[in-house]
DNA sequence: GCAGGAACTGAAAATGAATTCAGGACGCCC
DNA sequence: GGGCGTCCTGAATTCATTTTCAGTTCCTGC
């Protein structure tokens, strides 16, 4: 069926990106990781920059979706689980956070891409600023910088990570340090 | 003077990687940025592999000549300077910005990309962790997670700034009230 | 003043990737 | 069973870019 081969190709396209960056993303090579020919690309997405426009918005999404996940800790505990969530050796992860990096530089020269990064950052920026204000209370601090300092760590440390300048258990670290720094503390 | 030339191919290789990233590196728009041949290019560093090889290194080294500056000022200050001269709307500072941001996306591609890209960082946190320790005193906190916390974060907010989402000033605001936090401040 | 080498040019050839296209398979409706 | 539309294939073609190379200029030593 075509939707199912749509997402087929279109979560090849993440493993490609993630395997081999941008510059590596090749139509043979998304066909090849899809197992479909090369021609089905442009019947279903035109051309190379159709295909990677939809690859793009769908690790988007898939980042967003990530960002979910509610679950039923206080406040401060969900905080540093949706921080921290963004480094670990699962393949997933790394995939997905490859993807993004890629996204984020690529964004610096396409004003459309940049216009989709800002949306999911300010989606995801917000939550963090709500369970800032949860975890310090109504009295606490203005919760908009703590929340601007701690994505923003979030993407330096993935920098990091991903270069293999720290593991993801330092980026881990780093990010509950400076939770602590702010006041937010898991226990 | 063929010294010469070779800097002046570089420093046009910068500025075309500034202008349309990795992607738009092509040898071409590097010859008539730098007023040479296409033909030189090869002469002077093999292939585009090696032009580009030798480019990345170049901003790799302008970026570890742009944070010495040391100054007269107090260490906070110093420090302050040093954090918040990564961002400005000033051509150059921006180029450098977007070209290192380039080299550093690239490098999780790359392991010898990687191996500059933390040779140069870990240099740059360095002079941080040092001018942490004489912000601080002998008494004060272990500057290395600190040195750690504001260099990453310069890396983070730079991803928001050069993608639109934060102003120059804004990424400096933010570096202050990060300084702050840890209980560095100019004043 | 000329032999030789380094710096340099630009157009032709080679390469590598994207795009196009003629057609095959399959299911569905009449 | 035959027409029809969707999904799909892969080889031929086109296109963009890099690589190569024959030749020019200009300097330097003899």
């Amino acid at each position: 069926m075509a939707e199912d081969t749509r997402e087929r190709i279109l979560s090849a396209c993440e493993r490609v990106i993630a395997r081999s960056g941008l510059r590596g993303f090749r139509m043979q090579e998304v066909a090849r990781e899809a197992g479909v020919s090369i021609g089905l690309l442009a019947y279903h997405f035109g051309d190379r920059d159709g295909l990677l426009e939809a690859a793009l918005d769908h690790v988007n999404e898939s980042a967003a979706i990530r960002a979910e996940a509610p679950g039923e800790q206080p406040a401060p505990a969900r905080l540093i689980a949706l921080l921290t969530s963004e480094f670990g050796d699962d393949e997933g992860i790394r995939d997905g956070s490859v993807a993004w990096n890629e996204l984020r530089a690529s964004a610096v020269f396409d004003a459309g891409q940049a216009r989709a990064v800002a949306r999911s950052t300010a989606d995801w920026q917000q939550r963090v600023v709500e369970l800032v204000r949860e975890s310090l209370g109504p009295q606490g601090a203005d919760p908009e910088p703590i929340a601007l300092l701690l994505t923003a760590l979030v993407e330096g440390l993935s920098g990091r990570w991903l270069t293999g300048q720290i593991t993801a258990a330092q980026a881990q670290d780093a990010m509950r340090d400076a939770a602590a720094r702010v006041g937010i503390r898991a226990d």
